[in-house]
DNA sequence: TAATGCTATTGAGATGTATCAATGCTTGAT
DNA sequence: ATCAAGCATTGATACATCTCAATAGCATTA
């Protein structure tokens, strides 16, 4: 176990890495991402502090994502390790749910409807990233986003 | 545990169940699958034989899900049992990396290219369930899947 | 102060997908 | 054999989203 002090901007996971760790946030932001065929960022993540990034995958697997610090901040880097993991177990299983949840979302839910779920549930987020980066998280444009949320004010006036 | 022959049509799990249990397929196709505002199915997995169904969420949460059968089948059913999952914890984290990969899926694809990765990944559950309910899988609509798969078949000529 | 880069917004037009209706096909039940 | 139900396909139209370009705001830096 190692603290780890990264500056925003700094990736500490790479595509295709193969020995993984699994990165605890102390103070920060972090995030993970893919980036597609096209070369746009997919974001998968967002890691405020207490929370847990880079557990989804496989010690075996290359890694799929990317990490990298959207603000400067300070983690605890483990060693991926199944008998910890075990001792997460409800942990991990609560996790397999919210991803369940956003499946569903995803194959059901317009521009507008996910990024209202996206504030309820991660409010404090909202105030930290960009918004390109929510759209990015929500699957579609900044633009889209952004018109998606003019209508809505329209709606409620 | 238990095994239990059911019906195709029979639904094992209602939405709201409390009392989870875990199911492993010995013969036939199950679905796992949420009713969405509008009275849509929009289905979440499909478990053939060997697949295990029901444990994505945690046991003191009511489902989120039904679950039935597609074809008729045999099942062994598990209550669910935390010390029986820590043992397949490595089998949870390899289930989690299929549900990210499917997010990011969602997130950046197509109707074709979602299908096209569908039959790669499932070849053999193509050809158990109607296209419909791949439509649903996929997050589009029957129309747009057969609309697509005929375009796709002109282009490929 | 001015200049640069990043971001959010807006609009026009193109593309993708949904909705609705009609048709023909297959399957299962009577 | 007939009938009814479910399914896949097709086409017309509406709607949602994407792409591209222009603009303005804001922060950082020269």
């Amino acid at each position: 176990m190692k603290r780890i002090n990264i500056k925003k901007g700094q990736i500490i996971q790479h595509e295709g890495d193969l020995h993984h760790k699994v990165y605890y946030v102390l103070k920060g932001l972090l995030r993970s991402y893919a980036i597609d065929k096209n070369g746009n960022e997919i974001i998968f993540m967002f890691a405020p502090e207490g929370w847990t990034i880079g557990d989804s995958t496989a010690a075996e697997l290359p890694a799929e994502l990317f990490i990298d610090a959207l603000e400067e901040s300070t983690i605890l880097e483990f060693q991926k390790d199944l008998k910890r993991e075990e001792k997460n177990i409800a942990k991990i299983i609560k996790r397999m749910s919210v991803l369940q949840s956003r499946i569903i979302m995803l194959l059901n839910s317009n521009a507008i409807e996910r990024y209202e779920h996206f504030i309820e549930t991660y409010p404090d987020i909202v105030q930290r990233v960009p918004q390109r980066m929510i759209a990015s998280y929500l699957g579609v444009t900044p633009e889209t986003l952004s018109a998606a949320k003019s209508n809505w004010k329209k709606k409620l006036s």
